[in-house]
DNA sequence: TTAAAACCCTGTAGCCACTTCAGGGTCAAG
DNA sequence: CTTGACCCTGAAGTGGCTACAGGGTTTTAA
């Protein structure tokens, strides 16, 4: 299978099938007489699987510890375990942050009198003296 | 006041300030005879303003936008309101994906049956199955 | 038959918002 | 007089791709 096949089958691109192999998640393949990468089954299910840890936002060198486990199925899995759980903790952090930002932003949105001008921008008044709730942390 | 200074005062360090400059958001301050930056309050204000708006993830392109609203006080404030809006809209798209990751995760985590090994592990089994719901998007 | 479209290749640079590093100069305290 | 805390510039590195330049090959259609 070509490397454009591969892609359409795992909603990728070649560019970054080609990254993830520079990058050594994806063993290289087999080429054909014209230099072509030639695809087996197995790739497919390893990019399968890269994409699905990508969807979850695992960073690349999670996914290399993730695959090298799987390469050695005598492994402990308590390190999976460990890595899900370290990204559930980030997600959940992010999703504070995020959730925080809304409600500042909201606010932020409130104070917008419009038609007016930059002079009088309750907007950019709050940006210039805090007073949104946007505190700069100590 | 010399770049460190500025730096402890903003919540940011002195490379970030040199880079702002770079970038033309903050305007290059006076130089003292050692050719040290010697900063005025307005530089401050500018730098906190500058962060406030870092800090709600506005992209320094938005930020440029913002600073040059308010360099001209007769310009309509309607991009503003513009602006905030966008990046609330963003936000809020952002928090929708990030609550729809840690669902997923959750349900990956409790796949573990510790204590096992790579060959039985349930997150891995997911991962390559795409069982956990996790799909790829068509 | 040939020409255009649609693939493939490598290598390099660009994106964002910084951060880090190398290799220096300046200045106050002990 | 030297140690340490500052400051300077310019270049390179970060992550995870994406895009581009400049080629080669293969399929399709006129």
């Amino acid at each position: 299978m070509q490397i454009g096949q591969l892609a359409k089958r795992t909603d990728t691109t070649a560019e970054t099938i080609r990254y993830y192999e520079r990058e050594g998640l994806l063993p290289p393949p087999l080429r054909g007489a014209n230099g072509y990468r030639d695809y087996a089954d197995a790739h497919v299910q390893r990019l399968r699987f890269i994409r699905r840890c990508r969807v979850l936002e695992l960073s690349l060198a999670d996914i290399r510890q993730l695959l090298a486990i799987q390469d050695r199925p005598q492994a402990p899995c308590s390190e999976v375990d460990r890595l899900i759980a370290k990204q559930r903790q980030e997600i959940r952090s992010k999703l504070s942050v995020l959730r925080h930002l809304d409600r500042e932003l909201k606010q932020l949105a409130e104070l917008c009198n419009r038609p007016g001008s930059a002079s009088n921008c309750g907007i950019l008044g709050a940006l210039d003296e805090g007073h949104s709730g946007a505190q700069i942390p100590k």
